[in-house]
DNA sequence: AAATGAATTAACCAAATGGTTAAACCAAAA
DNA sequence: TTTTGGTTTAACCATTTGGTTAATTCATTT
C-alpha cells in the first residue's frame, strides 16, 4: 500500500471517529505509522486532507438510486426498494451517516452541504415518480417532500442514535446489525401502508 | 443576572453551537462578558462545565411523556399526540437534537447516553402502551422498538439534517420552522395508517 | 473604619497542536 | 559511479488552549 493509500485510509478512521475538531494530525500520522511531516508533504493541509476525505464519503450518504428509479414499477414498489438498498448500503459503512451530519452542522464547513447528491441526485427522481403514479391514482395523497424526510429518518436515526440503543437493549454490534437487516421489511410494510390510497 | 447565570448561557450556546471538541473556553468568556478565570473559579474545568450545560440540556432530546400515556385514549391516539408534542418540543429547542446526537458519539463522552431519559422514561410507557392495545386488536401488528425508533427518526431527523434541507429548498429560518409545524399532520396520518389494523 | 471573605482581573504557564525546515535517504537515470 | 529528484525523518516553531496564580476589587460584617 503506497503511502498516500495509508494516509487516506487513517485520515478516514480519524475523521470519521473523531470529526474535524476532535482529529489529530498526530492520531493520524501514528494510525498510518508515518512521519507527522508525510500528512502535509502530501496533503498540504489538515482542511485539504478532510476535504479530499469527505468528497470520498460523502457519496456513501446518500445511495446511487438511478437504477431503483428508472425501473418501470410502481413508486410505491420503487420506495420499498429504495428502503432496502439504503439500510443494506449504510450497514456497510454505518458510521457514515454520523459523519455527514456532523460536518455539515460544523461552523465553518457549511460549504460541504453542496457536495451531497441529495438536491440534484436524490430528491427529483423521487419526486418526478411520485407525481406520475399520483396523476394515475396509483398512490396516495401524501407531500413527497415531508414523505421522502420521513422515510430517510426512519432509515438513518437508529445509526445516529446507535450507542443509545446498544446502551438501552445491551445490544452487540452484531445484534444491531441484525436489528437494521430485519428493519428493512418492517419499514417497507409501514410504507406501503402510508402510500396505499 | 449573575456570573454564575452568564456563563451558563454563553456555555450552552458556544457548547450547542461548536460541540465539546469546538467549543474554547475564551469564547464562552468572552459570550459572557467576563475574565476567562471565572469559568474556573465557578465550574473548575470545561469537563464539568460541559458536564452541567449537558445535564441541563438532556432532558430535552426526549418530551416529558407522562401526561400523553396516562390518557385514556388508544395507542393511535397517544402517538399522534407524541407527535405533536414532540414537533412542538423540538420547534422550540431546534439544535438540542443535534447537541445530543453528537455529544454520544463523541469518544470520551459515551457515558453521557445514561442521562437521557429514553431506556426508562420514554421508551417502557410507549412499549406497555402498545402492549394493551394489541391485545384488544386495537392497533395493526408491528415492532414496537422499530416502530418507535421510525417514529422519532421522523420527528428528528430534518432537524439533524436542517443544513441540507435549507440549502436545497433555499428555507429561510421561519420557513423552516413553518415546515416542521405543517410536518405534525403530516405525520399523524403516517402514523394513523400505519397503526390501523 | 477596619477586617473579612468572596468575586474579579491580568499575567502567566505548560502542554498540545498544526505546520515548517533542512538534512538525510534512496531508487532510477545518465 | 555520479547525479537527480522524489520521499522520509527529526528537530523545530509559532500559536492556541485549558488551566493557574497572586494580587486587587468590592460588598458585607464587626
Amino acid at each position: 500500500m503506497s503511502t498516500e493509500e495509508k494516509i487516506l485510509e487513517a485520515a478516514e478512521a480519524i475523521f470519521i471517529k473523531d470529526g474535524y475538531d476532535g482529529a489529530r494530525m498526530q492520531d493520524i500520522a501514528d494510525r498510518a505509522e508515518i512521519n507527522k511531516a508525510m500528512l502535509h508533504y502530501y496533503f498540504r493541509s489538515k482542511d485539504q486532507l478532510f476535504e479530499r476525505v469527505f468528497n470520498e464519503k460523502a457519496k456513501f450518504f446518500f445511495p446511487e438510486i438511478a437504477g431503483v428509479f428508472s425501473k418501470d414499477n410502481t413508486f410505491i414498489e420503487k420506495m420499498e426498494e429504495f428502503v432496502e438498498l439504503y439500510i443494506h448500503f449504510i450497514n456497510q459503512y454505518p458510521f457514515i451517516p454520523f459523519f455527514i451530519i456532523r460536518t455539515i452542522n460544523t461552523s465553518g464547513k457549511e460549504s460541504f452541504i453542496e457536495k451531497l447528491p441529495f438536491k440534484d441526485s436524490l430528491a427529483p427522481p423521487i419526486f418526478n415518480s411520485y407525481f406520475q403514479d399520483s396523476q394515475k391514482g396509483l398512490v396516495a395523497e401524501i407531500n413527497p417532500l415531508q414523505f421522502v424526510l420521513s422515510v430517510i429518518g426512519m432509515c438513518i436515526f437508529p445509526f445516529l442514535g446507535r450507542p443509545i440503543l446498544q446502551h438501552a437493549f445491551d445490544l452487540k454490534p452484531e445484534q444491531f446489525t441484525e436489528l437494521m437487516e430485519l428493519r428493512i421489511n418492517e419499514l417497507k410494510i409501514y410504507i406501503r401502508k402510508i402510500l396505499t390510497p
